[in-house]
DNA sequence: CTATTTAATTGATAAATATCAAGCATAACT
DNA sequence: AGTTATGCTTGATATTTATCAATTAAATAG
C-alpha cells in the first residue's frame, strides 16, 4: 500500500480504537490491487474471501434477478464493502464492479474473522460500522418505498450537493444509466425527471449538474432527515 | 420475565456466547411490558432508549414520509429490534406498533452500550446479529427493486410457507392492508394479485392462505436463494 | 479528422400500479 | 338479532413508469 493511502485506511471507523499492532497485522496480510474500469470484482453467490477496502476510484454494487439487473450502491473512497458477508461466512448477496480505475485493499476473510473473534476493539468497531451500514440501508429502502421517482432524484441531487460541501455544481459519480438503476428508474425516465427538475433550478450539462436554486429544489424535494441525513461516523467521515 | 420465556431469549443469537452472569445482568435491568394491539411503541425520530425484544405477540416496524406510510417489517418472537439505533446512539429511523397483544422485554440502551463496550463476546454476538439483519435488508431491497408486485407476493407466500415448515395452509401474520404495505402495494392491488395467483394454486379464505400447488407457485415465483433464503443464525433460529 | 460505436434524449405507446367509488363481507357493539 | 363500523374486494379510471423506436450527442478508435 502506498504510504499516502495509509492514513485514510487507518482512519476508517472500521479500525477505530484498534491497536496499531493489530491494524498492522491486518494490513500486512492484505494485498493492494489495481483494476481498470468495468472489472467485476465480486459475483453474487460467490463466497466472500476478502474484505474489500476501496482506496481510490469507484465501485458499483449491483444485483441481478431473473434477467434484470439493478444498482445497489456506488462506493467511493475510503470505505469497506462486503463486511457482512465476510463475517457471516456466507455468499455475497451483491456483485461489485469497478466504475473507474481503482485501487483496492483486499484483506483475506480469515484474517478479518480471526481478529474479530480475538480483538474486542475490532469487534466493537465492526459492530459500529455495521450499525451505520444497516441504517444507511434502512434509509435507502424508505426512500424507495416512500418517494416517487422524480422526488428520489431531487433528494439524491441534494445529497450529492451536500457531500460536495453544498457546491452549486458537481459531476455525477457514474454514468446516467447507473444513476438511473440506483434510483430504480430507467435511463429514459431519468432523462425526463432531469427535465422535470429544470423549473426547480436544476441544469444538466453532460455529467455535470448545476443547482441554480437550491431552495427551490429543496422546496420540491422536501428532504427528510430520517432518510437524507448522512450517518455521522464515530470517527471522522 | 416469565420463567418459560427465558430460554427463548437466552438462545437469541444476540446473546450467543455471552457469559451467564453478563446475560443475567442485562436481563435484570430490563423490564417486561405487556401491550394491547395497535400501541405505538416507537416513534421514528425519537432517541432509542431501549433495546426491544419481542417475547410474545407481533410488532410492525413502519416509516412515514410526507403524509405517506409504509410497512418495513413484521416482527415475530423471539427477536430483538432497533439494535442499530441503540448502538449508534441515534434516533430511530422506524416506528413500531404492536399488531397483537404483545409482551416485550425492554433493556435500557445504557446497559446494552456498557456491556457492548466491555464484553467481547457480546460485541461479537451483536456484530453477528447486525450482519444478519443487514443481509436480510439487502434481500428486501433487492426484492423491491428487481421483482414486480405479483412476483413479490408469490415469493412472500413461499417464504411464509417455508417458515411454517412448508405447510400447505397458514394464516397471514397481519392484516392484508399491512401485508400490502410491506410488499409495497395498495390493498386493492394486493387483492388483485391474490386473484392473479389463483391459477397457480393459491386460495385465499379470509386471513388464511392455501397453497394447493406449491410447484406451480414456485414455477411462477422463480424464487432466488440470494433473495429468499433465510439467513441461518449462528445459534438456532 | 472522420468513422464507428456507445450513451443519452425524445416521442409514441404499452404496461403496471394507484386512486376513486361502490359494494360486499366480516367482525364488534347494543 | 340487528346495527354499526371496519376491512376487503371489485370495477372504472387516472397516473406513473416502462418499453419500443428513432434521433441526437458524445466518446472512442482508426
Amino acid at each position: 500500500m502506498r504510504a499516502q493511502d495509509m492514513p485514510a485506511v487507518r482512519d476508517l471507523p472500521l479500525f477505530a480504537g484498534v491497536e496499531d499492532s493489530n491494524f498492522e497485522e491486518l494490513v500486512s496480510a492484505a494485498l493492494l490491487q489495481h483494476f481498470p474500469p468495468q472489472v467485476q470484482l465480486i459475483h453474487e453467490g460467490d463466497s466472500a474471501d476478502f474484505l474489500y477496502i476501496l482506496v481510490e476510484g469507484s465501485v458499483e454494487l449491483f444485483a441481478c434477478n431473473n434477467g434484470r439487473e439493478t444498482s445497489m450502491a456506488i462506493i467511493e473512497p475510503t470505505s469497506a464493502f462486503i463486511l457482512a458477508a465476510v463475517l457471516s461466512d456466507a455468499v455475497c448477496l451483491m456483485s461489485a464492479r469497478t466504475l473507474t480505475p481503482s485501487r483496492l485493499l483486499m484483506i483475506p476473510a480469515e484474517h478479518i474473522k480471526r481478529h474479530f473473534a480475538e480483538d474486542k476493539m475490532f469487534a466493537v468497531a465492526i459492530a459500529n460500522e455495521l450499525s451505520k451500514a444497516y441504517r444507511q440501508l434502512v434509509k435507502m429502502h424508505k426512500e424507495a418505498k416512500l418517494r416517487p421517482a422524480t422526488e428520489r432524484l431531487a433528494n439524491y441531487l441534494l445529497r450529492l450537493a451536500a457531500s460536495h460541501d453544498h457546491a452549486s455544481s458537481f459531476t455525477l459519480p457514474a454514468d446516467k444509466r447507473t444513476i438511473a438503476a440506483l434510483l430504480s428508474m430507467t435511463p429514459e425516465n431519468l432523462s425526463r425527471s432531469f427535465g422535470a427538475l429544470n423549473p426547480h433550478g436544476v441544469r444538466i450539462q453532460g455529467p455535470v449538474v448545476h443547482i441554480d436554486k437550491p431552495d427551490a429544489l429543496a422546496a420540491f424535494a422536501k428532504p427528510n432527515a430520517l432518510i437524507d441525513d448522512p450517518e455521522i461516523g464515530l470517527s471522522s467521515r
